[in-house]
DNA sequence: ATGCTAACCTGCGCGC
DNA sequence: TGCGCGCAGGTTAGCA
């Protein structure tokens, strides 16, 4: 599920349930996450909960402590609900809060993880990040200077988080595909017009799906239950096989890509056109 | 250094 | 109706 924008819009959705509210208990039902659950963790019960941000795809909800650093994986998600509502498989951890309220996450596959960051320190997770996407940091100049001599193919530069973070699967085939950028172009060969074209599309796309509350294509939901919007926005991701809503051609894929790589034959040239 | 692959998991949709 | 297969929004470790 989730790229930037979803955690973006989950961070927005939880800071009204979760800013100044004590952690009176936690319930770990299932500690097995892509990492085992902090042991620290446990010192953020009886904790008030101050300021929520976000860095790369981690969520973190700072205390008087530390953090809790929460990262969402491929199916996860972080819901508010009363007390009352039914548990469901899945539910791995549970805050208890303050008011009576609660936070679970949610996440089937177990790609996600709860995490704790001292205060005043950095999680090694974090070391490395690349810049935020949304930020200045991340420039046209920037990816020529990290892209040089790179042979690795565009679309695989541009999710590494050490290049940029936040970028995924879906936000990558789309920007793309509006700079026009074929995603088998090697990184190092593509000139700075075109890197720029490209920063303005990872840009503009990232800010238009926050606004759209994310794509949700099975299972997001914000931590309100709301899905997310920016699905009807997608001009070629998950469109294998259809027609470009550009200029009509049929959206292609890849052939050697372990994941789904989608795009047009006809905006996206692989050598210019003459 | 660079760059692929496997690995971590469950669920769902599809073809037979 | 059921079953096996392939694939899914992420990321890291490990190997060539």
């Amino acid at each position: 599920m989730p790229e930037l924008p979803e955690v973006e819009t989950t961070k927005r959705g939880l800071e009204p349930h979760l800013i100044d509210r004590i952690i009176r208990a936690q319930t770990i039902r299932n500690p097995n996450l892509r990492w085992p659950v902090d042991a620290e963790c446990a010192q953020l019960t009886g904790r008030k909960i101050g300021a929520l941000s976000r860095r790369a795809k981690y969520l973190l909800v700072e205390t008087e402590i530390g953090s809790a650093l929460w990262h969402l994986g491929m199916s996860g998600s972080l819901r508010i609900v009363s007390a009352a509502h039914a548990l469901r498989t899945h539910d791995h951890i549970i805050w208890h809060l303050s008011d009576g309220a609660q936070l679970r996450f949610h996440d089937p596959r177990r790609f996600g993880c709860y995490l704790f960051q001292a205060k005043g320190t950095q999680h090694p997770l974090l070391t490395h990040l690349g810049p935020e996407p949304l930020s200045d940091d991340f420039s046209a100049r920037w990816l020529a200077s990290a892209a040089k001599n790179k042979r690795v193919n565009v679309k695989a530069f541009i999710m590494d988080q050490r290049v940029v973070v936040g970028v995924g699967n879906i936000y990558a085939a789309e920007s793309l595909f509006l700079a026009g950028i074929h995603p088998a172009k090697a990184a190092g060969e593509i000139s700075l017009p075109r890197w720029q074209k490209l920063v303005s599309a990872i840009k503009e796309r990232l800010s238009l799906s926050i606004n759209r509350g994310g794509t949700t294509l099975r299972d997001f939901v914000d931590p309100d239950g709301e899905p997310g919007y920016f699905a009807q926005e997608l001009w070629v991701y998950g469109r294998e096989g259809e027609a470009c809503k550009r200029c009509m051609s049929v959206i292609k894929s890849l052939p050697d890509a372990a994941r789904q790589s989608n795009y047009c034959p006809k905006c996206q040239r692989l050598r210019l056109k003459k």
